[in-house]
DNA sequence: CAAAAAATATGATAAAAATCATATTTAGGA
DNA sequence: TCCTAAATATGATTTTTATCATATTTTTTG
């Protein structure tokens, strides 16, 4: 369902809006290291997230990567897709290419009302509200 | 979520289930064209499904694959289970290694419930009632 | 303005998943 | 019994994903 590669991104994403905002940036070693994912990897990530505004950066002495306001109001399911793509998360059970009303396949019927659900979540939860559920204790980093 | 081997699997199981029958085999060829898998890899991946006795088969001429009774009785994550491992399903959305009650991830709770759903759907539903909804036409294969 | 510290860009390597190929075993039929 | 048709077992190759490494650009500070 989601790549290795989106889980880090989202808790890279998740650890900036615990731990950064405007004024106290912070650099990729310091989010690596709390979040388990390798350095270099997660620089990696990082840059389709900055260049699609999921997360703001600045170079140099003093830089490193934030959420500002605007960043907050996005959703896990945006991040998904600047890093999985599209297509992973609405492509059939089985086989088909996007998931078909029309022509289901024998899983879709007793599958879609659930996953439709976890769709809805991905898309209508902030970063900030997934943030504020760990600041008031209902979930927990790091993993 | 499913590999794409588990999606072949399943794909081939639900084939047989709707094409073969004790005396009546079917041989990877005639499998593998039809779902639109490559015949090699699905003969592959159907060795650990008769080890486990998920599907049938007999050797030599006249010989192939097929669903008995039994095997028609098993679920979906019976098939998921072998091909990619117990694990799969139950890891956590971001990294735990098993989905975590005790100190969830700020996914948990807000998937849990239909996480939950899917889970027990796969489980419950046989490859027979699947089957059977292609049959009557409320699902369609070949995908 | 020069040096250093950071992100960014790019490419190389490693590991895992998917695919292909081939040899071996088993069962049926001539 | 011997040949043939099938599954089964095993290994090699390719592709994708994950990881590591290094060079470049930007920004701050002395
Ligand atoms: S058509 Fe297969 S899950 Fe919707
Ligand atoms: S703890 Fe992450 S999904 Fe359950």
């Amino acid at each position: 369902m989601l790549s290795n590669s989106s889980k880090y991104a989202i808790k890279a994403v998740l650890f900036l809006a615990l731990h950064s905002d405007e004024e106290k940036r912070v650099m990729v070693k310091d989010i690596a290291v709390p979040i388990n994912v390798p350095q270099a990897y997660l620089a990696k990530l990082l840059q389709p997230l900055v260049k699609e505004e999921l997360v703001s950066s600045v170079r140099g002495p003093k830089g490193g990567f934030y959420l500002n306001e605007e960043n907050l109001n996005h959703s896990v399911i945006d991040i998904i897709h600047v890093i999985d793509g599209e297509q992973k998360l609405n492509s059939c059970m089985l086989s088909l290419e996007k998931c078909n009303e029309e022509k289901p396949c024998p899983l879709h019927n007793i599958l879609v009302a659930s996953r439709k659900d976890i769709l809805n979540n991905l898309e209508n939860r902030t970063i900030k509200e997934l943030a504020f559920s760990v600041e008031e204790g209902s979930a927990f980093l790091p993993l």
